[in-house]
DNA sequence: CAAAAATAATAAACACTGTTCAGTTTATCA
DNA sequence: TGATAAACTGAACAGTGTTTATTATTTTTG
């Protein structure tokens, strides 16, 4: 019988709407404006009506979590098609810095918000996205250690080191602290800075 | 007359108990757990009595904040004493991890969030403790500079790259990132992270 | 000292938030 | 058609920051 079929594709249905519109909400109003009863008078139902298709709030939070990596990734596939290591990680340093400067909101949910991680007891699986873009990059740095011959370098400390630094970097212009150091041409800024932190790691 | 001192003790004192209240309301609740209403309980005072001594939340989020910097001032003592500037930029960054570490609820409040900054129009004036770590650390990072003849490397540069990295070090180890790059010990990979940050800036 | 003016404090309300649950409406099936 | 199941909601609970009209207290003045 397919009527039950179309009965779940109802309900998925109404899933996608309420997930469009808290992106919608997101990309509008920030983290903090996101909230139940926003994304239900847009869809026109109950606020009570989300919680029949979603836990809570913060499953919700999960799932456009997810959304945000697959915009990330879409950054990312420039540095996913380079095959020398250290061009690559330049390539995966100027996109996520890239995807972080243009998509504030949605880099707040990912990176800025523990909630998400919270959420189901063990993290790894729950930010598997997450994990498997810093394998990608501990692979990448183990194959430029190799080229590079750099011993005594562990692929997962540059990596996380790597991935400290950038985050560093968008978070601090995120919160608008970079205008301390400089006022105007804070993009500048950041450019020099990525750069200066890739060259002092690879000498070049 | 002696008379109106003494009511502005009065007053300066209230306000003490106010901020006092909201810190020890800090440490044991987190920045989420803190609000007005809990203040007030504490103090046995009504909301609105708060607002006759702050123009809002966000003004005593910055009291706070400034208190925050005190308690990193005392971190930075001992690279403060240090002359040789290489050595100083590492007992900075040890400090400034340690101390983020151990104090995730000041940290939270004085690198994590935007509000404090938004609250006066220039933040210039209003983070002054916090640029006056930043200018600290990029004349110590001039006088590096200048010592290993680097050339080509702006101070500003360098410091900022500095601060991305244990920054952004620090915020993924409170939003518990790390635990996806090693389960356990995640102390032990902030340490060997932050040296391997300093030895590729500064090669040993 | 009493009346007036100034100060201090608050209760109550407003507009929000996430979440729950007892009901009501709607659709399905025998 | 009547019973059952599924979908949906109104209203409430316990919070949040903030404002305003009102009351209580203190100080100043005539």
């Amino acid at each position: 019988m397919g009527l039950t079929e179309r009965k779940e594709r109802d309900k998925a249905e109404l899933k996608e709407l309420i997930l469009n519109a808290a992106k919608k909400i997101l990309l509008k109003h920030g983290k903090e404006g996101l909230s139940i009863r926003k994304i239900a008078t847009t869809i026109e139902y109950s606020p009570a009506t989300i919680y029949l298709y979603f836990k809570d709030k913060d499953e919700i939070l999960h799932e456009l979590m997810e959304m945000g990596f697959m915009l990330m990734n879409k950054y990312m596939l420039h540095a996913f098609a380079e095959t020398d290591p250290i061009k690559r990680i330049h390539s995966i340093g100027n996109a996520y810095v890239k995807f972080g400067l243009e998509n504030k909101d949605w880099y707040d949910l990912m990176f800025n918000s523990d909630k998400p991680m919270k959420h189901i007891e063990k993290c790894m699986e729950d930010w598997d996205e997450g994990m498997a873009m810093f394998n990608f990059l501990a692979i990448t740095c183990k194959e430029a250690i190799e080229q590079l011959h750099l011993r005594g370098l562990e692929e997962r400390i540059l990596a996380l080191q790597l991935w400290s630094c950038v985050h560093g970097l968008v978070n601090l212009a995120q919160s608008e602290r970079l205008e301390i150091v400089e006022r105007n041409q804070t993009k500048e800024l950041i450019a020099k800075t990525l750069d200066s932190m890739l060259i002092s790691i690879f000498k070049r």
